[in-house]
RNA sequence: GGCGCUUUCGUCUAGUGGCCAAGGACACAGCGUUCUCAACGCUGGAACACGGGUUCGAUUCCCGUAAGCGCUACCA
């Protein structure tokens, strides 16, 4: 925490500083994840700093779980901070300094008014089509201590309020350009709730200074916190930061991405066998793009191609479809030990641990690995090289014509099969032995049963690659049994 | 209702007045390779929201309109 406590002297140094403050009301979202990345992207380009801050003032909604959850998502995708995590109810005894200087400079109030009173008031002015806005009678009284609160109407809670100026507020965003908002519509900003507890805009305000960040990089849905916490600034005496908003993250009806469009949290998407690469690759093209046609980026050339100026400004719409196609490609460039070992810390595979050695289970992920989207589909594309596999009789006849034939055939195979060597059980040999007469009898009256009866399946890899890793006991057992269904 | 932001193929996007009868990628369709599936290769359909300007010339500049989204909490 020291570096908060350094002194404005260092303010005036170009350093680049950016922050991501998730607050920990529920676990990392994808959008959360995405401005990280654009923070870490921008503050590593630059050779800055890059901070994290968890925003938990909200003691009823934060909770410590969520708090772990987004840092291990965080970690997990490889997005790392160079400094924190801070937590804002470690600073309040800050914060408080600042609201008690407020409140006794007369900036800030006590405002009495009941939320009833508020609602109430708003609805009528939303009626009147005027901009709902609560300017409290009460500033006038400046109520500024705790001690004067006594001074409030019988029962009543309060909370304080900055005495907000009216002002025409301009900033310049990196991403969308000159930004005007006309203070007069916000009313009297609620800064926090008693003089322990600071509201958002106010706590952000206060740790942007005192952390030094220099370009606060965040979502689109904060431009209108923006001119609140301006005026904040300006009545502190603070610099300011540069901004930039972020086009929002859509779901496909193009509203925010939400819970309600299923899946949004990072971890999520790890439980379903994404790669971090993948969604990485994947977030970062959503607003960004690098003026190329590279598709594929790793983090470490995304630091170096990284640029605020080639962000879009039009949100962007979560399309799964393009997460499942990288996905694919970083699971195809991994080794199959590396996939393995993935699969197996992540328990993708539900197999008991001894009975099947590494070396076997690696080559069957090899075999999937140009098939798989998820890393998810491990189990269900390759349960029969883990048990027997069940299927009607009916599976073994190419294109679904019954034949006496496919017993001939799968006959055929199998004692082709029995006279292979045991050091000469590869695909390659096994293909030289089989595939003459499967030409000679017509491929897929041979090589579809056969395959049907080593997978019980209608699609998987081709039969060869399977019998080696099965194995030529497994192999001849399996004919046989399909043998034995046909008659 | 108020304020703000946004607007190129279904989706992600290139494009900063002529190089655009708009390029790439995903998805989709077809073909090739193939016993099936995947991977791979090739081919195809598919977009400048609308209306005015400015200009010799607008996807690109300006003004409107429309639509969408965001914010509108004693949440962040």
């Amino acid at each position: 925490m020291k570096t908060s406590a350094k002194k404005q002297s260092k303010k005036e140094n170009i350093c680049i500083r950016t922050r991501i403050a998730p607050s920990p009301t529920g676990p990392l979202h994808i959008g959360t994840a995405r401005a990280a990345l654009f923070n870490y992207l921008f503050a590593k380009h630059n050779k800055g700093d890059f901070v994290l801050r968890i925003e938990d003032t909200d003691i009823e909604r934060s909770d410590k779980r969520f708090e772990k959850n987004i840092t291990d998502g965080l970690e997990w995708l490889g997005i790392k901070w160079t400094e924190g995590p801070y937590r804002q109810s470690e600073r309040l005894e800050i914060y408080k300094k600042y609201i008690q200087k407020l409140l006794e400079e007369g900036k800030a109030f006590w405002c009495p008014h009941t939320k009833e009173e508020l609602t109430e008031e708003k609805q009528r002015q939303m009626a009147n089509k005027e901009a709902p806005r609560h300017v409290c009678e009460y500033k006038t009284k400046k109520l500024k201590s705790t001690a004067s609160k006594a001074g409030l109407p019988a029962g009543r809670q309060g909370i304080i309020r900055l005495d907000t100026p009216q002002k025409i507020v301009e900033f310049e965003d990196l991403i969308r350009g000159k930004i005007k908002f006309d203070t007069f519509l916000l009313g009297d900003i609620a800064i926090a709730k008693d003089e322990e507890t600071p509201l958002y805009n106010l706590a952000v305000v206060i740790d942007d200074y005192l952390m030094q960040i220099s370009h606060v990089i965040r979502g689109e849905d904060h431009i209108s916190n923006t001119p609140k916490q301006i005026l904040l600034q300006e009545i502190f005496g603070f610099s300011q930061p540069q901004y930039a908003h972020l086009p929002l993250v859509l779901g496909p009806d193009r509203s925010k991405l939400s819970k309600r469009h299923n899946v949004v949290s990072v971890d999520e998407y790890r439980k379903a066998g994404y790669l971090p690469e993948a969604i990485i690759n994947f977030i970062a093209l959503l607003g960004w793009n690098p003026g190329t046609e590279q598709e594929i980026f790793s983090l470490d050339e995304l630091v170096k191609k990284f640029d605020l100026k080639r962000v879009q400004k039009g949100g962007a719409i979560f399309n799964i479809e393009r997460l499942n196609w990288l996905n694919g490609i970083y699971i195809r460039r991994k080794s199959a030990k590396e996939i393995m070992e993935i699969i197996l810390r992540e328990g993708f595979l539900d197999i008991s641990e001894n009975k099947f050695k590494n070396d076997y289970i690696e080559k069957v992920v090899a075999l999937e690995q140009t098939r798989m989207k998820k890393l998810s589909e491990i189990g269900e594309r390759t349960h029969y090289f883990f048990s027997e596999p069940k299927f009607p009789k009916s599976m073994l006849f190419w294109e679904e014509k019954e034949s006496p034939d496919t017993k001939t055939y799968l006959d055929k195979i199998n004692s082709l099969v029995q006279n292979i060597k045991p050091k000469d059980f590869v695909k390659e040999k096994i293909k030289d032995i089989i595939w003459p007469y499967a030409e000679k009898m017509g491929r897929g009256n041979v090589l579809w049963p056969f395959r049907v009866a080593l997978t019980g399946q209608c699609k998987s890899p081709d039969p060869f690659e399977i019998a080696e890793i099965l194995g030529k006991e497994t192999t001849l057992k399996r004919l046989a049994d399909a043998i034995e269904l046909l008659k």
